[in-house]
DNA sequence: TTTCTGATTGTTGAG
DNA sequence: CTCAACAATCAGAAA
């Protein structure tokens, strides 16, 4: 506590390395304003304090290394838990309008998580899946634009561009099947 | 003003 | 295979 906020994140590492990288994050409030993700983990080893930022700083003493941050990178598909804490964020804000804290809906969406049956988490984790297609079906756009031409700026006419060949749209969005639940 | 932090679990990516 | 990072959120705290 003497030290205030030991835990300085990768952009907090490339400031007391280097002020070069801080520069580049300032035009990025375009995009993720939250550039911080949280570094809770697993908790296996408790260290909420480190981690992830003792590796980090080891990296960056010796040598700083930007971790390339591309606007148009598809960000990981949410995972059946997220998916259900969409929904569970409102039921808990409006059960809860007065609590401010993240980390408090996280805890208790934790715990309603696993009181949760396999059969009731069918349906999120459904959805996670089609999430799961539809980011690799990004990822691949992604990379595509990066094989065309990543260092493109400016662009000088509307390229349609990202339309892959290949499937488009076809699947049939409510494939509702029977949820034959198997739960052990 | 802008960026970071917290807390949860799951998934993805890299080693 | 295993570990580590990161996905959303929202208001407050810090620089």
């Amino acid at each position: 506590m003497f030290c205030g906020r030991l835990r300085m994140s990768k952009a907090y590492l490339f400031v007391l390395c280097g002020i070069t990288v801080l520069i580049l994050s300032n035009p990025r409030r375009g995009f993720t304003m939250k550039g911080g993700r949280s570094k809770s983990e697993t908790k296996k080893a408790d260290s909420k304090l480190s981690v992830k930022k003792g590796a980090a700083a080891a990296s960056k003493s010796t040598k700083k290394e930007k971790p390339a941050k591309d606007p148009n990178k598809p960000k990981r598909p949410a995972s059946a838990f997220f998916v259900f804490m969409e929904e569970f964020r409102k039921t808990y804000k409006e059960k809860h309008p007065n609590n401010k804290s993240v980390a408090a809906v996280g805890k208790a969406g934790g715990d309603k998580w696993k009181s949760l049956s396999a059969a009731e988490k069918a349906p999120y984790v459904a959805k996670a899946e089609k999430r799961k297609a539809d980011y690799e079906k990004t990822l691949r756009a992604y990379n595509k634009k990066l094989a065309a031409g990543p260092a493109e700026e400016e662009s000088e006419k509307s390229n349609s561009e990202v339309n892959d060949d290949e499937d488009e749209e076809g699947s049939g969005e409510d494939d509702d099947e029977d949820d034959d639940e198997d739960d052990e």
